[in-house]
DNA sequence: TGACGTCTACGACAAAAGTCGTACAATATC
DNA sequence: GATATTGTACGACTTTTGTCGTAGACGTCA
């Protein structure tokens, strides 16, 4: 089970959910995004994100005094592992409760509805 | 968005499972699970269900030596919680993203497939 | 009764996460 | 050129988790 990078922590995927909507983007430009919702120090972000590029989670472009910020890992990648993960921890991998409570959970329209049943076709064709 | 009980550590949610599992227990059946699984030291399950108790997370009846601990959530409710949360944090809401994630990411036999299918049809009545 | 095993309580400790203050370098502004 | 602003680096500190060791109570049984 050895993975490539470590697992993201909570603050850590929020940097990664802001990168990942923008792009390379310098600590100023992520902070601004993250101060809007919640209050913390410039620091504090800038001291995350330099942790995340110690762990490889993002890359970081030193040439210009602004240092520029780039995700490292995927969102699909570090999502599905984020939801193996709790398919195993939570649900002992039976995937099937796990999307049953997802489903349960919230109310999911029409065209939802519609692309998830075409995706269950799909799955059942490959099969 | 308040929560009754605070969410469980990963450490605890192995507790839960277990206890979800197997009903009521004493420390030294939970550890016996854990420790065919993992070393670790007797006290330290001990400590955890203690922790555990503290936060509400499980109940504990004193009445005989050996204590005896229950959980005190439910299953439904802290998978739900948890699957909740993993939709906030990783997928910014997006259920359907979340699905197709769990789904494509391992092998769902044919009568998960034909259960899911059914859950869709139930939730397209009731909305 | 005395020795041994099992239980809980409690304190200590290390590692990780998150928070921030301060220092100092680079740049912009007047 | 002097001053203010903005950036990174770095260290300190707090909390939370997870891990044990050890002490002392309780029980068993030879």
């Amino acid at each position: 089970m050895s993975r490539s990078t470590p697992n993201p922590t909570e603050a850590e995927l929020e940097m990664l959910r802001i990168l990942w909507d923008r792009g390379p983007s310098t600590v100023r430009e992520i902070h601004d995004v993250i101060s809007s919702e919640k209050e913390t120090g410039y620091t504090t972000t800038l001291k995350i994100l330099q942790k995340m590029a110690d762990k490889a989670l993002v890359t970081r472009d030193e040439s210009q005094r602004s240092h520029i910020y780039e995700p490292a890992v995927k969102a699909e990648k570090t999502q599905r592992q984020l939801v193996d993960q709790l398919l195993e921890k939570a649900f002992g991998g039976a995937i099937e409760q796990l999307v049953m409570q997802a489903l349960s959970s919230r109310k999911v329209n029409h065209e939802e509805i519609a692309r998830l049943r075409k995706l269950l076709n799909d799955l059942e064709e490959n099969a």
